[in-house]
DNA sequence: AAATTGTTCGCATTCACCTAGAACAACCTA
DNA sequence: TAGGTTGTTCTAGGTGAATGCGAACAATTT
């Protein structure tokens, strides 16, 4: 399991965190059932607080990924994986789909998106 | 021209109000070279201050959908093509909210359109 | 000239996020 | 049972973005 982080990021850590895991998960590279590495461990290794880690973690048992228990750590509950991927790319198909049907090039696609990105999360 | 604000949301203000008006924009209930109302107006209609509403329109200029000009106001732009911008901005900030709640750095968002666009028509 | 409207200052306040340390409770293993 | 592991809870403080507030300013319209 990779977890990576941005701190100059707009993002919360936490939620950076919590990302990650999505995305492993979505990806298959984390499966149900999997343990994820302790708060502590993680915390060491981003050089970040402890808290921080575990908002993370409890951002995905609200989300209801995974559960949490002390002394057994955090371990990945539902198959969520393959639906939000098929989601994310379904959407990326239709904002191509309407892109061309207003004749923007592939270049112009690009651009649009790097724009979205540079301003920011929407929510 | 509708605008709405949910101040609770986590959602900025200045945002929720740009987001107001690319929607409006999109489905064509505000049209190019209308104008949009004045800051302080919109300011004092939602009991917010005049920055935060200036603010999300100094946004949507830098997303290239208005014109912002002193003593006129703010000005759809008369370009043809900025009804169907404002609906791929929608669209693209949509797909990049739900790639980021995956774990999907800035570079791997471009990866993905880049291999979608790579794919060919959608139908 | 006067009113309108966006622009640019500076400053204060609020709040989410992060860090830090400590003690505690549930769980596992030897 | 004893001890280590791991999440939970508590208090406390620091930082930066978002927002509010007031004022002066510049371009445009009437």
């Amino acid at each position: 399991m990779l977890l990576r982080v941005q701190p100059d990021s707009r993002v919360p850590l936490g939620e950076q965190i919590a990302a990650c895991v999505r995305g492993a998960l979505a990806d298959g590279t984390t499966l149900p059932g999997e343990r994820l590495p302790p708060a502590r461990e993680v915390a060491a290794s981003l050089g970040v607080n402890v808290h921080t880690v575990l908002r993370g973690y409890q951002r995905l048992r609200d989300e209801g990924l995974i559960e949490l228990r002390r002394g057994r750590g955090a371990v990945v509950r539902a198959d969520e994986s393959t639906r939000g991927r098929a989601r994310l790319l379904t959407a990326a198909r239709s904002l191509i789909a309407e892109a061309r049907g207003l004749g923007l090039a592939d270049e112009d696609v690009l651009s649009l998106v790097r724009t979205a990105l540079a301003a920011g999360p929407a929510e």
